[in-house]
DNA sequence: CTCATTGCAAAGGATTTGCACTAAT
DNA sequence: ATTAGTGCAAATCCTTTGCAATGAG
């Protein structure tokens, strides 16, 4: 799915659920669905800001909220000490990859890895509904450069 | 390494770096390392309190650091908003299955996984340190019981 | 005696909430 | 007109820090 007929799948949403279609939420949703970065609070609210369209924190998580049910993004914790939000692709499950130097995430998907969990759970009396695994490394960027560059997160 | 062992380990450390042994470093250790689940420091506060041994909280998060740093506890965020403590085992890489119900936490090693993320972090110009794995479910317990018995985390 | 630790309270960052105000339907 | 959303500031939660008092070596 394709960055525009995301945001209109999440006004759809909205409309489906006699949720108000407002600026800010049409704002917010071109930020988060139309980024391939995995963005945080922060990152949107700087983003917005620098469009001259700032919105309020709080307006921010709110509207998040929102689009993690209604399905279209998914919330991630790498334990940096804040999520970070995706549009949701139409991939099932994926794992990330972290630059614990830049901080950049890579995407991959294993579908071993689906199995194994899903066998794990079952071996000690668990019911799985759904893992998450995340690999630290340094990216090939940060090994050469010496760090002067680093990614944003949008 | 059993629990009486990795204390006087912690106290060996201390030592050596010339720290000084205080009475709520030692409880504190004995909290952590005597523990078999994965403390968040609001449990190793809540369970001095209980003991009648109360220490502020800022020394508990210091003397996790140092216990962190000395390598005799290894730190744990399960996404939960907090982090959690459990002793360093000597099993060098092990993955952890969580009860979204209870919190439970149960752990497991699997070689094959080792491999695995070694592998897919070369495949994207990675140089790994280590990965995280967590697998989220309803344990056992939580299935059978209505919910009315919710583990402790001590 | 000297220097690190302790405890308390204040500060911090991320996120949530109360509430008067504004806007969508 | 209703009803929900917005922004701001205050409040929360977990964690860290400043600082005077305390204790270990």
């Amino acid at each position: 799915m394709d960055c525009a007929s995301a945001i209109e799948s999440f006004l759809a949403y909205l409309r489906d659920h006699n949720l108000p279609v407002t600026a800010q939420r049409q704002a917010i949703a071109e930020v988060v669905l139309c980024s391939d970065r995995h963005v945080s609070a922060d990152d949107i609210e700087r983003e917005l800001w620098a469009r001259g369209a700032a919105v309020g924190t709080a307006t921010i998580y709110r509207t998040l909220d929102v689009m993690v049910r209604s399905g279209l993004v998914v919330e991630r914790d790498f334990g940096e000490g804040f999520r970070r939000f995706e549009p949701a692709r139409d991939e099932p499950n994926h794992e990330h990859v972290i630059c614990t130097v830049c901080g950049r995430v890579v995407e991959f998907r294993d579908e071993r890895l689906d199995r194994m969990t899903m066998l794990i759970a079952e071996q000690h009396d668990f019911v799985r509904s759904r893992h998450k695994l995340v690999i630290e490394g340094v990216c090939g960027v940060c090994r050469g450069t010496r760090n002067e560059e680093r990614g944003s997160a949008i």
